[in-house]
DNA sequence: AGTATTAGGAACTGATCAGTCCAAAACACA
DNA sequence: TGTGTTTTGGACTGATCAGTTCCTAATACT
């Protein structure tokens, strides 16, 4: 018995979360996400809360859309060797540079270094999506025959090891380097992490 | 033949730098600047262009107080052993968390992360920067008894390597990851690159 | 002392910031 | 066709943004 919203907030929520991927926190205006969600100020507020609220959810969006699937990927064993989907999940990240010019890098990396420490509630949200990649890193390590045997300790600190590592590379993009400079490392870090294929 | 200057010019950048690496860019203003400083606007807009001359200035003198001599104790002989250097300086980033709970990072990490993507001159400072940081990790790397019969471009590779293990950690910390998960990180870091003691 | 030149600082610019308010609009139900 | 409830979007808030202007202060040189 009431006026029905107008906009599909699952599909705006994308919009506002690619809005603040591209832009970062305090360089997106509310105008900019009104613009990319197609909605007024007033809907926002009553939808999202406030600027934090939205960015929240932009930010749970990102681990719907794009984390979500990488862990899967990480643990799909229809490619059986778990080194192979790691080195693929890499190549992602020099793959976006080539294809797209996707300079954007990682939104939870990106969210990491400039909100994290200003605000406790994105700081531990970044801690909690940030120990879903080690597990998936977790999960493909244990699919590789070279370390099935490694104790179960030993495998989650290469999976940690394996994110910063992810983690470093999405900053080596953003810093400007070339896309084969990008690759060359991420044979050096899948060499050193005895990964190679 | 002219009024001289007030303040202190090295001084007043090492001011400003602290504030642009605690807020970042964006979150900067330029009153924050201003009250760190202690100098008027006048002075400032005079002295530095604009906001980001400033920051450029500021990126400066952080490579100058801060990259240089991490490079220099990276190449400082007096610790023969290079592996022990290079575990000396992941170290520090841990350390600085648990005597000043200082979670603010690498300024320059920082920096490639929300500024260099959207400004040629400060991604082109970013990568002349980690560049130093590269070369940093190969000449500790020279030192080591355990990979000094490596080629050049292998221990290139393996400096670019550490560098975005080094980056990683950074991220780690911004995170909001515990000290002793960090200093857990830094040894594996330290046995996959093949430099534990 | 007088003059040229630069530094300093406060008042001011227009733009933009996040957030609020409210009247009109659109629906469900009676 | 009312009536109650919620959405909508534009007008508006005061605060802050980066940057300019302009007058005074302080020096060096003649």
């Amino acid at each position: 018995m009431a006026r029905p919203r107008e906009f599909d907030e699952a599909d705006a929520l994308d919009r506002a979360m690619q809005v603040f991927w591209t832009k970062g926190y305090e360089g997106t205006g509310i105008s900019d996400l009104l613009e990319a969600m197609q909605i007024g100020r007033g809907s926002l507020y009553k939808a999202f809360g406030d600027k934090k609220g939205l960015f929240l959810a932009a930010l749970k969006q990102y681990e719907k859309n794009c984390i979500e699937p990488g862990l899967q990927f990480l643990n799909d064993r229809n490619i059986p060797d778990g080194a192979q989907r790691i080195q693929m999940l890499l190549e992602t990240v020099v793959a976006v540079v080539e294809s797209d010019n996707d300079r954007r890098g990682c939104f939870l990396c990106n969210t990491a270094v400039d909100q994290a420490p200003h605000d406790p509630e994105i700081s531990k949200t970044c801690q909690d999506m940030m120990g879903k990649m080690v597990q998936g890193f977790y999960g493909a390590l244990k699919d590789t025959t070279r370390h099935k045997n490694l104790g179960e300790e030993a495998l989650q600190k290469k999976a940690m090891g394996l994110n910063i590592a992810y983690n470093g590379l999405r900053i080596m993009v953003k810093a400007g380097y070339a896309p084969e400079d990008v690759r060359k490392t991420i044979n050096t870090i899948l060499a050193e992490f005895d990964l190679l294929t």
